[in-house]
DNA sequence: ATGCCGTGGAAACCACGA
């Protein structure tokens, strides 16, 4: 079974995008982050027609996350993260799909840092932290995935010491996201290539894609449920060159049925 | 390497992204 995210930058804007990269790799699963849409905007019925079932949660302009099952029906846990009743983002659902438990991420970017957006961030990193060990506690096979906006260690970006000082790289952002895994998660992309660049990110500036100028910020965490039937993982990188494309390139992992 | 591009929404610019 193929499990994918894809952070889409506007789930309208890239539904062309969208539906030939469903097409050509037919992932069983698929989390959206970015829908950039309301709720009664999200394409449902082209969705559909491509064979998927979908639960989403839209907002208006900004974040909005969905999850899709290829003749499968996700059944809706949460569609928010704990935590916080004042937090109005988008950026958390959480389904029974495919016999796992699916939770689909949108870490807030946190720049400019230092600042209330970075304190935002570490306190969405508490928060989700808290939540995943409670779903370790649940002894199922759970997948955590979607864009984090961490690259983890210095391996997963292109110029390390440009980023320093950034929110997606600062040593407190790396720690909450190292401390998260150390609850028992394994990081499926590292795993199966420990030594290998791997980005999932490319900006639309500067030729970052064809000077492969990345990021690897779109993560898969597993339970340890799963752990045994990792059987491979990578990222769809040659639908970051396609014509209007996002700038993140679908990740996707196969388990063992 | 500093939003230089891209998206959405509202209003011919702005917020936001990483």
């Amino acid at each position: 079974m193929r499990i994918a995210t894809y952070n889409v930058n506007g789930v309208n804007g890239r539904l062309p995008v969208l539906l030939r990269w469903l097409d050509e790799t037919k992932p069983d699963v698929v989390c959206l982050q970015e829908l950039k849409a309301p709720q009664e905007k999200f394409p449902e019925q082209a969705i559909k027609d491509a064979g998927y079932n979908a639960i989403w949660h839209g907002q208006k302009s900004w974040n909005g996350v969905a999850i899709l099952g290829r003749g499968l029906q996700p059944e809706e846990v949460r569609r928010v993260l704990p935590g916080d009743p004042e937090d109005e983002h988008s950026r958390y659902i959480e389904a029974h799909v495919g016999g796992l438990l699916v939770g689909c991420l949108y870490l807030p970017n946190g720049n400019p840092a230092p600042g209330p957006k970075l304190d935002y961030k570490l306190g969405w990193f508490k928060r989700l932290t808290a939540h995943a060990k409670t779903l370790l506690e649940l002894k199922e096979p759970v997948v955590l995935t979607g864009d984090y906006n961490v690259m983890p260690t210095e391996l997963d970006v292109y110029k390390p010491e440009n980023w320093v000082n950034d929110a997606l790289f600062l040593p407190e952002v790396r720690t909450a996201f190292k401390n998260l895994v150390a609850q028992g998660w394994t990081d499926a992309l590292r795993k199966l290539h420990p030594d290998e660049k791997i980005y999932t990110f490319w900006d639309y500036f500067r030729n970052a894609y064809e000077r492969n100028a990345g990021l690897r910020i779109d993560h898969f965490l597993l339970s340890p449920q799963l752990d045994k039937r990792l059987i491979a993982a990578g990222v769809d990188r040659n639908v970051r060159g396609w014509e209007k494309s996002s700038d993140h390139g679908p990740v996707w992992i196969e388990l063992k049925d």
